[in-house]
DNA sequence: ATTTTTTTTAATGAATTCTTAACAACCAAT
DNA sequence: ATTGGTTGTTAAGAATTCATTAAAAAAAAT
């Protein structure tokens, strides 16, 4: 079984984090801060660290380095969990050797997804998670959406409103919720916004998935058979 | 009067909503863990449910796929109670139906004025889903009416007006109170508009489902036997 | 820095939904 | 029967809402 140790300060993140592995069936480990993680790192041996980059004491990159340095962690996995706000062009660049990086507010079913792609790039697999509606696949992995056998990459947005639609087929979302949901709260966009990307689905898909609902919004249509 | 029940581990957080849910006049249940709240859901049928998201168990979000998954349970508000720094536009967006989330720590006004919120987005001032007479079936939620197996979609103002009658079959509404239910406090409509409506619900619903009190109002006509 | 892709806006037209208005029908009380 | 008040019916036209387009803006990728 896979495990995984997050370095984390914040005890939320610690929490949500391990929360989500354990439930994912990983081995989920914690520790608050650079120097705890590398004691627990060599204890345990994880197959992959999440690991901070903005903490007291030895940061992420840090970490990170002192990782690569240990020999016998040469094949660790290491994801970085950046703010929104820091630059990673620079954690890309001092790139000390991560795989990759999610950046936070972290979204625990990204991350999983996430950390399957890495597992599945070294070679370390793992089961696929497919959600399935009978005749659409939707892979939140890398955005792709498989109809009967044809997968197509969908731009965010699109694949955003098409999961929550899919999410609950027959279920009438009104337009309110679907900006909220897809969009966010703090976003502002016109009123034909949606309606160009429920447009652009049904072009993809196939005209008769999503059906509107005049005055209040859109659904998914329900199994038919 | 509307009903709420708390799933939660935490001794301390039932213990805070329930006193002030009581304190506001809402009868309050409370469950500690999701198998308990399951029980006690199927028991005291509440309006409400309050749904710690990270539960040891049956999580959040395998309880309210439950709750939604449960016959008669279809229109039972979700309100999940969220970590902090957890995404739930994940939770919301992916999942299984929830009405809203609070984040903790949770602020009892808040929480409360978000309850209302909800309560009056869905109509729910006392309203029940179906109405008593088996024979009509209102599904807000895929925004459809069936009767005897036959769905059919209604526009806005029509299902409203429906589903504001369909409450409470046998009582009689004003024509004042429709119009304030249905169309709001604001907009100004002529006097025909209402019998209009009513006249197209009864060409679709089959007439005798909707009896005109003379002077007062319309009722939809309880159970016939 | 440039190109490509994605997202959003704006404008127009079509479709649905809602409201009105005019008149007919109804009912109760003169 | 006549009257006055209320509701039913109808069809037309307002008003709202959505589809569709193309093009601008923003974001990503190169």
């Amino acid at each position: 079984m896979v495990s995984v140790l997050v370095i984390d300060d914040e005890d939320d993140i610690r929490d949500i984090l391990t929360y989500n592995l354990k439930k994912e069936g990983f081995i989920a480990y914690a520790a608050e801060n650079g120097e705890k993680g590398m004691e627990l790192l060599k204890s345990v041996h994880p197959d992959l660290v999440l690991l901070d980059v903005m903490m007291p004491g030895m940061d992420g990159i840090e970490v990170c380095e002192a990782i690569r340095n240990l020999p016998g962690f040469e094949r660790t996995l290491i994801c970085f969990l950046t703010a929104r706000s820091e630059d990673y062009s620079q954690i890309a660049g001092l790139d000390a050797g991560a795989d990759d990086y999610v950046s936070k507010p972290i979204k625990p079913k990204v991350l999983i997804s996430r950390i399957k792609a890495m597992l599945r790039r070294k070679g370390m697999a793992e089961p696929e998670e497919k959600s399935a509606d009978g005749r659409l696949v939707i892979n939140r992995d890398k955005y792709l959406v498989e109809r009967n056998g044809e997968v197509m990459h969908l731009p965010r947005k699109e694949f955003e409103l098409l999961a929550l639609l899919a999410s609950r087929p027959g279920h009438v979302f009104e337009r309110d919720t679907i900006l909220e949901k897809v969009w966010g709260t703090d976003i502002v966009v016109g009123d034909r916004t949606i309606d160009v990307h429920v447009r652009k689905l049904r072009e993809k898909i196939g005209d008769g998935m999503i059906k509107t609902i005049k005055g209040i919004g859109y659904k998914f249509v329900e199994q038919l058979g």
